[in-house]
DNA sequence: GGTCTGATGTTGACGCCGTCAACACTCTTG
DNA sequence: CAAGAGTGTTGACGGCGTCAACATCAGACC
């Protein structure tokens, strides 16, 4: 029986390595992800990952993209349905974007968490942050069209509010929200304070 | 002669140890502090630093409350001095905050990048981290009662702030903005976005 | 002044880690 | 059936955090 052993090949191993370190990060952070332990977790050798990721950082940034396209793609869903007014539309995909956050906070902290990530290009992680972010840009300027918030650059509008729910994401995250249970109404507050803060006014500044 | 090697004992090693490890994390970020590089750094022994601190997580939690300290002193001279708008003393105040963590980018990341962290109480490091933030309260309370900003529960707008500033820091050193040299002119967007939709309007919502 | 004791620093060792080199198996292609 | 590329394994190396045992020193106490 080889059944203990399990076949020499895995079959996809490169697909599996991606789905078990997500689940290692979901259940003790990135810092419990091992090559070693990974290996152990699939029935195989420590060395095994190697034939699939140069090393542990190029695994990291590849769970780290997966993570980007899936938030995303979350986004996207929200932005396109429903024909809600506009001014809630923004509002919405700014909390769904802090709930992605909250319910996957190893995940979420690897994607911006950088450290030793930093001196290399890490172009998959690049491109995928930017075309999040490119997602964003888009539908500041169709709501910048419709004259409902103030026509400024675009970019650093967009800028300014991926701050405030990636600022509030992080606080949380890191634990530094205390004194208050209800996270869904300091959510909401705060899109609707950066809203307010970008919307057109009659007679203001 | 003893010159080579130095005297047996340090004289003040744990001060040394902590401003030799925000060297190092200026350097390397906190990636690159070592217990052994940082002994061999101050002319000791690796064993030497457990002597003072319990591990490298207590030794980088002390580094990582010196900077809420640090950065809680610059903050408060900002707010002490002038007779400044108050408004436009806020928005200094948010500014400062974000200068300070692109002047330290890896002390900023590590005071707040928490993650092997997390699971001890960290009693330093939270009073650190709280006492900054209640000076952000405090300050808002202020400008609540001179009727600058709506009158909503402080300690909510406080953690809205917090995020919008400390989002915009944390997305510049973790390398997120791009297309913008211009990164003064977003500090100041955000901080100005952000007092707007908290600030009470006439007729307004 | 001499001695004792606690604080401080050193060395050796352990286990875990990432990674590489050399080797083993297996599937595909001719 | 042979060859070779792709995939997985084991052994080994150096670096890390940390502990136990030992060394040194400064100051309190007689």
């Amino acid at each position: 029986m080889t059944d203990s052993a399990g076949p020499y090949h895995h079959g996809d191993l490169r697909a599996a390595l991606l789905a078990e370190a997500a689940v290692m990060i979901a259940e003790g952070g990135s810092a419990g992800v091992t090559m070693r332990a990974i290996g152990q977790r699939l029935g195989v050798s420590r060395a095994a990952p190697y034939r699939h990721f140069a090393d542990k950082t190029a695994l990291l940034v590849a769970v780290a993209a997966n993570g980007f396209r899936r938030l995303g793609g979350r986004l996207q869903a929200i932005d396109a349905g429903g024909k809600r007014s506009s001014v809630e539309r923004l509002r919405r995909l700014g909390e769904e974007y802090v709930r992605f956050a909250l319910e996957n906070p190893a995940h979420y902290r690897l994607m911006y968490g950088r450290e030793a990530l930093t001196r290399e290009e890490l172009p998959e992680l690049r491109e995928a942050a930017e075309a999040l972010f490119e997602q964003f840009v888009e539908v500041i300027r169709a709501h910048q069209r419709s004259g409902l918030i103030k026509r400024q650059n675009a970019r650093a509008q967009a800028y300014v509010a991926w701050s405030a729910v990636h600022g509030l994401a992080s606080l949380v995250i890191e634990g530094q929200i205390h004194g208050t249970d209800d996270i869904e109404g300091l959510i909401r507050q705060t899109t609707r304070t950066v809203l307010d803060g970008m919307r057109v006014r009659r007679g203001g500044g």
